[in-house]
DNA sequence: ACCCAGAATGAATGAATGTTCATTCTTCGT
DNA sequence: ACGAAGAATGAACATTCATTCATTCTGGGT
């Protein structure tokens, strides 16, 4: 059931001795952080405890108050990597000066966000997690809107680039790129909630359309 | 801040008493219910105590688990719940005999979605909150899904209807719902998480253009 | 006027959890 | 080879929380 292997994870040079292994701060906190989000996933936000997540670091407990000052700060920790992680990827793609059609462009972003495999649920349960708390918690709301404004503006300015190039008319690019946004976070927590009723097929389809019938001479 | 005047909620003939009060099992248990809506939506899912909800209930700690087993019973009463109110009502506007008009049924549905006051965000939050536990939590999963479905079933079934009223060529039923499912969902966590980029106005001009770019000739 | 079914109470209990810190162990510079 | 800086450990502690249940209280039926 319980994967104890999460030491087994990380490729370590010798033959899976139980040596005490020490390491610099920033590779055990990143250690840390992982097995939070694995945690977090499979067990929920409310059941997660600091015995479950270092066990699952495969190290001890008092690790993690070494190297963050308590639980709390874990968890901010977390959601800030998450949340830096997926914004982060998405902004590459948005600034991408690889991709320099802007159509493919799109194409490419709609990948990145409705795209991979387990990871990518994995994260997506850490998502939503917070978000769950986010109205309790101005921290987390904090944490979450700072990366959200940055990637909402690119996003704005990427749509403002396609609508000048297709000549589009009577389109907001804000208001659409809301729209966008909310369309795609709305998908994910389908993908997340109901699997059963929503494939990750069709939320592409879904979202695929929404782009088309904005921008019909770009995408498809 | 804190109401402290919980018992003061409810209308008691008697002068302010302490005197203790017997009533119906149904009463209490919704009493129960609405003062846990209160309490997640306060400090969040993670960080409610049944001391917390049945001092917000103005009633003793032991009534809990006489009318709900468990605290992980009152939760999940609570979500069901909240559950089938926000569905409920949804369903009740979309079979709509009191509205004859297809676009003013929309209409009324959008504003039942992104429409309310203060009530309407402490729904919203606990809301959240359990789609943040879903995840790892099947029950949940369940629940959701269950009322979820049936609204879903609804939502394809007036827009078919809206289609084949306006002769829109090209627009597939099933995919818009989904879309316009998940860009209410979008919004609703917008409106949460980041209220402070995302206004309730905007957040009905992002659905309704939505509406209006699909089905032209019944908004606006 | 009286009684009792069962609603309501809240102190007590035990289990779970975050945090601490005295101790042990590694590694690296010399 | 050696020593010290500091990384890692995990048993112990204090707190918090869900749940229990002996007891008290209320209101309707007789």
């Amino acid at each position: 059931m319980t994967d104890t292997s999460g030491a087994g994870i990380e490729a370590s040079p010798d033959t899976g001795s139980k040596r005490r292994q020490i390491r610099p701060k920033a590779e055990r906190r990143q250690q840390l952080i992982d097995a939070t989000i694995r945690c977090i996933a499979q067990h929920g936000l409310s059941a997660v405890t600091m015995q479950m997540v270092t066990r699952e670091a495969g190290l001890s407990v008092g690790i993690a108050n070494l190297h963050f000052e308590s639980k709390d700060n874990l968890l901010k920790e977390t959601l800030r990597f998450v949340a830096e992680e997926y914004h982060g990827g998405q902004i590459e793609i948005m600034e991408g000066g690889d991709i320099p059609d802007l159509g493919e462009r799109l194409d490419a972003l709609l990948d990145f966000q409705l795209g991979r495999g387990v990871t990518q649920r994995q994260k997506m349960s850490v998502w939503f997690a917070y978000y769950g708390e986010a109205g309790a918690r101005p921290v987390y709301q904090k944490i979450v809107s700072t990366v959200d404004r940055l990637a909402a503006q690119k996003l704005e300015a990427l749509f403002t680039d396609i609508i000048r190039e297709g000549g589009y008319q009577g389109v907001d690019a804000r208001e659409l790129a809301t729209g966008y946004s909310a369309l795609i976070d709305g998908l994910h927590l389908g993908l997340l909630v109901t699997p059963r009723e929503l494939s990750k097929r069709r939320a592409r389809a879904v979202a695929r359309d929404f782009l088309r019938r904005a921008f019909p001479r770009h995408i498809r």
